[in-house]
DNA sequence: CATTTCACCTGGTGGC
DNA sequence: TGCCACCAGGTGAAAT
């Protein structure tokens, strides 16, 4: 399900329900999978720390959480400050992340449960196990950062030296996160078909006013997706279990077939980068 | 280094 | 109903 906006909407409902609650308790599943640091090492450092703030940065969910111990306030000026810590969230392609009352049925592919003072908990579901959760601590670790630019704020020269002298495809490179963090299949086909780009253009080749075109499309539709709430194709929903609305404002994705919104020409499916790509072969040149 | 392919997983859908 | 091929919001390692 998730890309930026599924990601920011779940983000925000996130913060709204756990800020200023405390961790109590947690369980993980047994699966290796999710976990990119151990179920086991997680379990042991997430209890007694507060949710200061929940956001997104790329497709990741980032809490901040803050230290964790009952030994908040030390006379002593030389130990040292206890550690606060973020607790990474990715969904992969079928994760979930849920805020719900602890007598809420537990869904099959839950892979985290972590119950807070308040009661509620906030449960991680993935059927097939491609998110990832990981625990950084402050004291040893970086602060986490994506890799790539931000869609939503990134400049006119920005954007288009991500691409200049490239040879692959503008659809492969868009869904590059190290270049560009946060768009996925969803919003590369969508903006491409906005800004009347095909697919397949190398990247490299494409006009000043193109990128811009692009660059504009990219961030309307998002912008649009996410005042919607997201895209519920199958099973997104967010942290309430509500499904989004933009699906129904798609022009090309997933619509293999069907007349183009704008001039009635069948909308065609090929294949860019593994993925299924779709696009009007009339409006996109 | 840039780019492409594939493995990692489960589940839903549609054809036979 | 069953079986099978194919498809699905992502990404990182391996191959080219």
């Amino acid at each position: 399900m998730p890309e930026l906006p599924e990601v920011e909407t779940i983000a925000r409902g996130v913060h709204q329900r756990v800020r200023g609650d405390q961790i109590v308790q947690v369980w993980f599943s047994s699966h290796k999978q999710p976990f990119k640091t151990t179920a086991r090492i997680q379990a042991g450092k997430l209890p007694g720390r507060a949710f200061l703030a929940v956001h997104r940065t790329g497709k990741h969910i980032v809490c901040e959480l803050g230290p964790s111990g009952h030994s908040a306030i030390s006379t002593d000026t030389a130990s040292p400050q206890p550690a606060s810590a973020q607790w990474i969230v990715h969904l992969g392609m079928t994760g979930r992340l849920l805020v719900t009352t602890p007598d809420a049925p537990v869904a099959p592919h839950t892979h985290a449960r972590l119950t807070l003072q308040s009661g509620r908990e906030v449960r991680f579901v993935d059927p097939r196990r491609f998110g990832r959760l990981e625990l950084r601590l402050l004291d040893r670790a970086t602060p986490f950062a994506a890799a790539g630019a931000e869609p939503l704020t990134i400049q006119p020269d920005e954007f288009a030296g991500l691409f200049s002298g490239r040879k692959l495809a503008i659809k492969a490179a868009l869904l590059n996160q190290s270049l560009l963090s946060g768009v996925g299949n969803i919003y590369a086909d969508e903006s491409l078909f906005h800004a009347g780009i095909r697919p397949r253009r190398p990247a490299g080749r494409l006009t000043k006013a193109q990128l811009e075109r692009l660059r504009l499309a990219l961030q309307q539709v998002l912008q649009h997706a996410i005042s919607l709430g997201g895209s519920s194709v199958s099973d997104y929903v967010d942290a309430e279990g509500v499904r989004g609305f933009f699906q129904l404002e798609h022009c090309v994705y997933l619509r293999t077939g069907l007349p183009c919104l704008r001039c009635n020409t069948p909308i065609r499916r090929i294949l860019v980068a593994g993925r299924g790509t779709h696009y009007c072969p009339k409006c996109q040149l």
